[in-house]
DNA sequence: ATTGCAATGTTATATTATAATGAAAAATAA
DNA sequence: TTATTTTTCATTATAATATAACATTGCAAT
């Protein structure tokens, strides 16, 4: 497992830390580049950030809106714009759905390995299949520019629970 | 190259062989399984076969009611639920619809190529690639079951051109 | 203070997909 | 054959996902 992994987060994890961590890297971020990280674009950060399992836009919307405020769906979907944009989070193609980037943002080609049980999501860099693809690309006479790799399966925790 | 690949098209490649040899391996299968290929199925099959691009289901509805038909989605969902099922097809789920499959249909596992200027689709299928992401599940904990793997880029013939 | 621009708000609508129900057709059994 | 069952297809309505188009707000630079 390299360095950059993120692990199925576990039923133990201190999602306190792991959420405030994810705040610290977009504030980095964000000041690093001049992007500004506005009340809303965090809220919407904090709402993707408070479940590993991918939220689809309209969930993220109902969730925006529980305390009877009236945001309207093209709202979160720029605010999702911009939080893709900056590499803050990803969205899994195969769910029309969103999760947190748990890495530095410019580390890009991620793995998604997304459990049918419990939902999460945990994402990882290989080089290993970073190389299979271009070898592969190479004979095909491709250039890749955007590779989607998304993993259905089980996680340990899950298939041990059986 | 494996020899399972199926390469990008290029312009002079004989669709009418194409999309026979294609017809073939599904009527094969159909009798083989005791399947039915119905017209309303061949015909949808058809309408997919006769692009290399993915198309979208209500692409497909439209080109199936050019005549003055009625079908309803449903209709169409059906029978792509019924294709697909079959590896008769395959959904592109960065794209949200479906391209025809190329391959024996029980050699799964498939990475697409998809150039994102002329819109085709290749099919491939890599040992390699399958290998390196076996070995990055076992390392997560991971029990891999259905692989989404889209390549988004440029093929040879449209980056050839600029 | 004004101008310019980025961010957000608002309304409407486009696109993709499915639920629910029933009719028709085909396969199977009696 | 006729009855029975199952599969396929039709129809209506609606759910879920996403964007177009345009208005407003608020801040930053001059």
């Amino acid at each position: 497992m390299t360095s950059s992994d993120k692990n199925f987060p576990g039923r133990d994890h201190d999602h306190g830390v792991c959420i405030e961590s994810a705040f610290e890297r977009a504030e980095a971020l964000c000041r690093e580049r001049g992007a500004k990280l506005t009340p809303l674009r965090r809220r919407v950060l904090e709402i993707i950030w408070e479940s590993h399992a991918p939220l689809g836009a309209y969930d993220v919307l109902q969730r925006m809106n529980a305390e009877g405020e009236r945001n309207a769906p093209p709202t979160v979907y720029r605010t999702l714009d911009f939080l893709l944009k900056h590499g803050l989070i990803h969205r899994i193609e195969s769910m029309n759905a969103f999760v947190g980037c748990a890495m530095s943002a410019d580390a890009h080609r991620a793995l998604f390995f997304i459990c049918r049980d419990c939902g999460n999501v945990a994402e990882t860099h290989s080089e290993a299949i970073g190389e299979a693809i271009e070898a592969s690309a190479t004979r095909a006479g491709f250039l890749v520019e955007t590779p989607v790799m998304e993993i259905s399966g089980r996680c340990q925790e899950c298939y041990d629970d059986e």
